[in-house]
DNA sequence: CACAATAATGGCACTCAGGGTCAAAATGGA
DNA sequence: TCCATTTTGACCCTGAGTGCCATTATTGTG
């Protein structure tokens, strides 16, 4: 019986002995002793393996975003950002990695940009919601797309000091672009 | 005699006609009579193809950022992005095709992102020489993240609206997130 | 003008990602 | 146990991208 999971832990295995490129998908099938055509209706590609379930964790990424209907429109956004980014302690090590693969691997960095469409579509949406616009109008996407490139900045930070925790860090992102704003 | 504009004539026509998927490097070969091998000389890869010389623009535009050493840091990069999506007016419906393809096509909206972190580091390098810090920290990469995803929630709107300004959604854009971020 | 050095070209063969098709195998009721 | 429905993986194909190498410009020099 194979699963996700399973999957997953021989790649990121393999990805850490001979890097993301250096992997073929014949490799990876292999290993996880499944024929490279079942890998590939496990995942939809190459470059979807270290993202795992992903696209699972926004519905509750929508809800969290309801939680704070009470609060100003960016604060909210910004909380359920750092909410979305909560782990438990025994998943940040794994966490890590997996991001430290992402972020550094150019062919994983282009292709997170199709994987957090989806992410930034879910507060565009709820923002549109709040001021009683469309999605596709200017706020609602630059709402989205400066939450995402903040947690872009965060992650960047967090990576590079291993004793950083991740909320930290998005919030120092946040009152960093005040600053840079405001000066 | 082969040019890149030459080149660069026939792929736009071709992915007019078939898609940019549905066009194969060897249909661009063949139209523009060079061989496939000779086409992945002038460009490293398919994805490339669309954004031409986009590289060259870079030092211009770290000159241009120079131009206003006077201004606010903030300002500063704010009118440098403005200034270098200046094209002249002739040169207006080529540039909306361009980054139509590009910011339409998920393969490109993908690509995107490397092509951008170059521009990104120009402006994080700004950032950081007038701050005193390195270009990898916060501050920078904040600011240059920031200044991207500001310039991509503008280009959506320039697209979608074919009688509006660049300069002027870019500034709409900015000013969107002041309101947003303060309300 | 001729000739040598250097650069550009494109043909060939190869690896790898990804998708379509289909028969065999596993699964899960009735 | 038998039938129906998924799941699997083998096979074959296309297309991107790379290394290699012989051929063909191009350019500089006498």
């Amino acid at each position: 019986m194979t699963s996700h999971a399973e999957i997953e832990r021989v790649a990121f295995r393999l990805f850490a002995e001979k890097g993301f490129v250096g992997t073929t998908l014949d490799d990876i099938a292999q290993a996880a002793g499944i024929g490279r055509r079942t890998l590939l209706r496990y995942y939809r590609s190459k470059n979807d393996i270290p993202w795992g379930q992903f696209d699972d964790t926004l519905d509750e990424f929508r809800n969290t975003l309801h939680t704070f209907d009470d609060r100003p429109l960016h604060e909210a956004v910004h909380l359920a950002v750092i909410e979305f980014n909560r782990f438990p302690a025994e998943a940040m090590a794994e966490h890590r990695v997996r991001m430290r693969l992402i972020l550094t691997t150019p062919e994983l960095q282009a292709h997170s940009v199709l994987r957090y469409a989806d992410w930034r579509q879910v507060i565009a949406e709820y923002v549109a919601e709040r001021t009683g616009s469309d999605p596709s109008a200017l706020l609602p996407q630059t709402a989205s797309q400066v939450a995402l490139s903040l947690s872009m900045a965060g992650y960047g930070e967090w990576l590079s000091n291993d004793d950083t925790e991740l909320s930290t860090v998005l919030e120092q992102a946040l009152r960093t672009l005040h600053g840079y704003l405001e000066v």
